[in-house]
DNA sequence: TTTT
DNA sequence: TTTT
């Protein structure tokens, strides 16, 4: 009954830091500036959020090869809030978005999604003609 | 450089009815009853929009297993637009979702997605301790 | 209970057409093309579904100013079902957007929402100090 | 060119808490449990984000007048990341949800944005005939 | 610590 | 009828 969704549209600030996990799982990182719109409705750069992106397997590759610093784009995700204790016996919380979706904004034509894609076209191949679809 | 993404929450009008296409990819269709939010920020159901969903293969099954007539759910998919000819040569045009995630909103627990479930968990079981997560 | 929420990126297939209503409220609608990410998980141009978004007030008069055929824009806004009876006495059903949020995805900064902008910052001006915010 | 959307289902940990800002705003805050789905797309309580959410001013009267620990909901609003310096000198970061939209998941019909209602219904009065809409 |  |  619960559900987590997130859509930031932003830029890198730097290069992704790409690791593994114990397990051989690719994890890309990186940094995402998102500029709040000021008083007039048009952005301005003094209030940004900067928020860390995660992301796992096959859209890691993707923004291993693809992101880099600067770059604009449209990210999907999920909230994750992280709870750890500090050296100090404190603890501390640290947002991040894992996301299942990355969609470039300012080059050519490129998204991908973290799951093999559906060839849904393909499905209905057998129903092109003029009867209404339901 | 395009994105798509609706989310809903309604009620089924109907149980949902289920088929094949042709080459054997499970489809289950429903209408969704969304009402409009009215004046006073409260919901009528004077004014609601009936959308029809369209679910594949896991999720499909997923559907027609669990969904019946009057429940309320979360919906999240795409919106497309169908374009076709009718017998007197006019163009209509039908909107429909075909989702990738439907949740429950009125039961006990349960959400399911058409992909596989990645084990996020599983890949950081060695990293429980105080070490800040970046 | 229920809730309706669209997000679209696509282009402007042409300028916008601009209106008012009986009582004088401005309405300036558009088609935006968003195409669908194609198997490789990259956009083709050969699907597209095209979207007619309807815009109000404010909104309407930001998309008449700043909004021609070709731009990329993100759309934020909620899916409405007409259903109207035609000459032939059939009915049809003619989807819409109506959008509550316009934000520029080619240009420089811009974004529009369909509301006065509540000045949050100014709010806490006054807490700007070393205090955690809760 | 940015943009910050997030959508949460979840149920408050607590009864909201309310003040005022210097300046006489209402705020209400309360946190949201968000359980993850696990394995089998069935959602388990072993794994929540408790997610902090900012109201403001109308909204934050509704949240005062009808929310209450345990009650589902859903949230609309933007992710912010607050960054801010601990008494060792340490900077934090803290997240929260600035709400623009809350409704009830749970009971019977209440919806309420941060915004006048804009009636668009009756907009339109005078088009409810056999035309098509555009 | 940050992007345009 | 459609955008890049």
């Amino acid at each position: 009954m619960n559900y987590n969704k997130v859509v930031l549209v932003g830029r890198l600030t730097r290069d992704p830091e790409v690791r593994q996990t114990l397990n051989g799982t690719l994890v890309a990182t990186f940094t995402l500036a998102v500029s709040r719109p000021n008083r007039s409705g048009f952005e301005g750069n003094d209030n940004t959020d900067f928020i860390r992106i995660v992301t796992f397997s096959k859209l890691a590759e993707f923004v291993q090869s693809y992101l880099t610093k600067g770059r604009l784009i449209l990210v999907e995700g999920k909230l994750r809030i992280n709870r750890w204790q500090g050296n100090d016996g404190q603890y501390r919380t640290t947002p991040e978005i894992w996301a299942d979706q990355v969609v470039f904004m300012d080059k050519k034509n490129a998204a991908v999604e973290d799951t093999e894609m559906v060839e849904y076209d393909e499905l209905f191949e057998d129903t092109e003609n003029d009867e209404p679809p339901f």
